[in-house]
DNA sequence: GTAAGCACTATACAAAAGGTAAGTAATGAG
DNA sequence: CTCATTACTTACCTTTTGTATAGTGCTTAC
């Protein structure tokens, strides 16, 4: 009967609301441009460079989505070369400990498995 | 010193840890049959269930990747038709925190935009 | 006029992820 | 023998993602 206190367990209503999260959040790219976002206002070219590898294509599409999704903020500043500036808005921020969790168990993982891997070439299975 | 009271923030080592977790967690499947497990020892089949629309062919692909980090543990029992049976490990339990967040930025983002979108055909007024 | 820079957009094509359906081995029910 | 069951594997197809290249509109620098 204590669902609240319990955490660690998922019923199918939970279930549902991390579908809804992986729905949004989903992809090689939308955190890390959400924590470039979160790091701070920044331009087109500045988020593509601090996530690194992504294509002006890529970043041009999931900004899109992010948009929709209420989770960056576009701001068109009316100058020569176009600025146009991203920025994080009450709701990319409410993704912190979404965060910083998977940043703690990035930490945690690398110790365990990609810091203590047996060599690949080298089990007997 | 001062980053372990600021964790609204990532440096350029938060950002590789938090590849690192998106690497190993990616795809439309991996975290629901890890919640799947968490809740308890489960066969193919039952995961199957639990995890609604996941085929054979994605549950099977998933599970070997989840097996190489340590995220399931897999036991085949010898009776006669198979039994496999699937499990978590401390790792996996080491994600409690992750898929907490996720699950409460879910029911957030849910009642944010999709509970509150305006209709797609019907908003000239 | 030519080149460079910004924030995209468009096109073509390759690769990866995901979906659907069928097949495999072993065994008990009919 | 056929059907059903379990845990997968295989083949085929569509969608998404990634790479490379070019172009738009505007302005400064040469």
């Amino acid at each position: 009967m204590s669902k609240r206190g319990d955490n660690n367990k998922c019923d199918n209503k939970d279930l549902l609301a991390v579908r809804d999260a992986l729905e949004v959040l989903n992809g090689k790219w939308k955190l890390q441009i959400l924590i470039a976002v979160l790091n701070g206002t920044k331009r087109f070219k500045e988020i593509a460079k601090e996530v690194d590898g992504i294509s002006d294509r890529m970043l041009s599409k999931e900004l899109k989505e992010l948009e929709m999704n209420e989770l960056v903020k576009r701001k068109v500043i009316d100058a020569f070369p176009p600025i146009v500036e991203y920025s994080a808005t009450p709701h990319t921020k409410s993704l912190h400990p979404v965060v910083d969790a998977l940043k703690t168990w990035g930490y945690l993982h690398r110790k365990k498995i990609i810091g203590g891997v047996k060599t690949e070439t080298g089990n007997a299975g």
